[in-house]
DNA sequence: ATTACTAGTTCCCGAGTAT
DNA sequence: TATACTCGGGAACTAGTAA
């Protein structure tokens, strides 16, 4: 396994820029790795021999400094990093697969026909219920909106509706991630579809899904 | 040494996003990491047992994803090198100090009035000379411009000057990098200021300094 | 096929210490 | 003071193999 990116991290942190140096002794910087003094001193022997780092050393201490060769291998890493970090124009959001309460079926029949003129089609008569410990923040989100109604003495709610795509594996499918007007469950997020989601994607409670959206 | 994050490193560079998942068998992945099988085997299980990754094993391999923890330790990394990489509005050369051909003392001589007119103060008569290695590039910097003379039959040309400061360890001061009209040397550098850099910054040929401008 | 345990080996760590 | 070498003990590696 190569150490020689962790000790080299391990230095950055310590450095202003890719041009500064750190004034250090060999059992200083070991606590910094969690490691001896004469493991530190092997450590920064080797990271000079193979051209990582420069140093002065001296009965006080050393100066060590990353070469170009060692600023490139930090750089390497940062820029690989970068790209797994970038923002993608789509939030993402990860979920757990959980029963829902046996209601997602019976309302979704209530709103079939107010969905599908929304929608565009009519919904798989059920919800995917996802655990999504609070993580799911819809602002920016675009949605489309649907009235409630009354149906002899009771009252059905709004519902916000926001466009989305929920992924397994290397199945994705489109899917609406629907908000009951006065929404109890924070931590779960509600979705449906053309489809049942658990056979077309094989869904068990407790795996783990992707739902984006914009 | 702590090497988990080396190896949640090495399993990001496989993933498209932090939610993505990498189905992979240990075999592969050892060679992913430069190890065996079994030490492959070993570290996903210790990864799993710290919380970092989950997985699903099967008998034909395992898809790996990261946990929010894992994402977390990544994502802490990725901070401290994009810190450390940040592009700072100043720009940044590093030179190592070589020895002049004694010609800069002589020409700062000749253009020491003028010198004085520009910057405002008059240069010590010679000049820190640095190998840059063709780093330096002064497309975007501030420049002030000095008209070049004949004194009999010689002509000297014009020069430009960028306001600088040098630093090398601790101490950092104010200097100008001239820049002869017709500039032969590219990958050196030539510093002029109020003192003698080898003096006040205690400057031997090879020392590494760094140069920044705006 | 795999994963991952056991066992034998390598090599890494760090206490002691020379410089 | 430092750095960094030697060397004994143990951690970590991998070959073999069970499941």
């Amino acid at each position: 396994m190569k150490q020689d990116t962790q000790i080299l991290y391990e230095l950055s942190r310590r450095l202003k820029s890719p041009y500064d140096e750190l004034f250090i002794n060999s059992a200083e910087f070991g606590k910094l790795l969690g490691v001896s003094q004469q493991s530190s001193s092997r450590y920064l022997t080797r990271l000079e021999s193979r051209g990582l780092i420069e140093r002065k050393v001296t009965g006080r201490g050393q100066s060590i400094r990353l070469t170009e060769r060692g600023v490139e291998a930090l750089r390497k890493m940062h820029t690989e990093l970068e790209n797994f970090f970038r923002t993608h124009a789509e939030i993402q959001v990860r979920g757990r697969v959980v029963k829902g309460l046996g209601e997602g079926a019976y309302y979704i029949g209530k709103y079939s026909e107010r969905l599908k003129d929304a929608l565009g089609f009519e919904p798989y008569q059920g919800t995917l219920n996802l655990d999504v410990k609070g993580k799911f923040s819809p602002e920016r989100a675009k949605t489309i909106r649907i009235e409630g109604f009354k149906e002899g003495n009771r009252c059905f709610g709004d519902i916000t509706c926001i466009p989305a795509s929920i992924s397994h594996g290397k199945s994705k499918v489109d899917c609406w991630i629907i908000i009951p007007e006065r929404s109890h469950h924070r931590d779960e997020l509600e979705l449906i579809g053309k489809f049942n989601f658990r056979k077309k994607l094989g869904l068990r409670d407790g795996d783990v899904v992707e739902v984006s959206f914009s």
